[in-house]
DNA sequence: TATATAGTTACCATATATGGTAACTATATT
DNA sequence: AATATAGTTACCATATATGGTAACTATATA
């Protein structure tokens, strides 16, 4: 679905821009977060719809809260 | 995984809260977030885990933004 | 009683999220 | 050349998110 993959890139774009300005590789995001180094890329690529768990994951991995995580995602 | 079950009731707990306070039905959030009937009760239940995918068309429905979907969630 | 509505539950089928491993490319460094 | 690191890709297996249907309970109301 159109709808549903731009959704996937916007976020994955997102979740980069928060890695780097972390200065962090995708390895210690993966390691911080508990969720495996492919699948850190699948996430960054687009390529995966994350779940909430998993984006509580991610936030928390990231220092951030979840309502942050999405601060300047916008559609 | 017992975090990841207290993370579903938590938000499902949460999203039912919004909901009320619209004073809309499940069959009519439903009906706006294109999610059918059943799963939107699994979903207020704590019974899954919501996609992003599905965290927007929510919050669409509900005629809020993302980040105010997560307002008052605390983990 | 009967009807309508809201919510729930039990199924099933399909799509996909996630984890795991291995190998690959590219780059930088020794 | 050799090593190390970062990112990617190709697999596979398993768990589960989602959709769909039907039937069920409970409540309110005509």
């Amino acid at each position: 679905m159109k709808e549903k993959d731009n959704i996937q890139k916007k976020f994955g774009k997102h979740l980069k821009k928060l890695r780097l300005e972390r200065g962090i590789t995708g390895a210690e995001l993966a390691r911080r977060s508990f969720i495996d180094k492919p699948h850190i890329t699948r996430l960054e690529k687009g390529e995966t719809n994350p779940t909430l768990y998993t984006l509580i994951k991610l936030s928390q991995a990231l220092e951030i809260s979840l309502q942050e995580l999405f601060q300047e995602f916008k559609l």
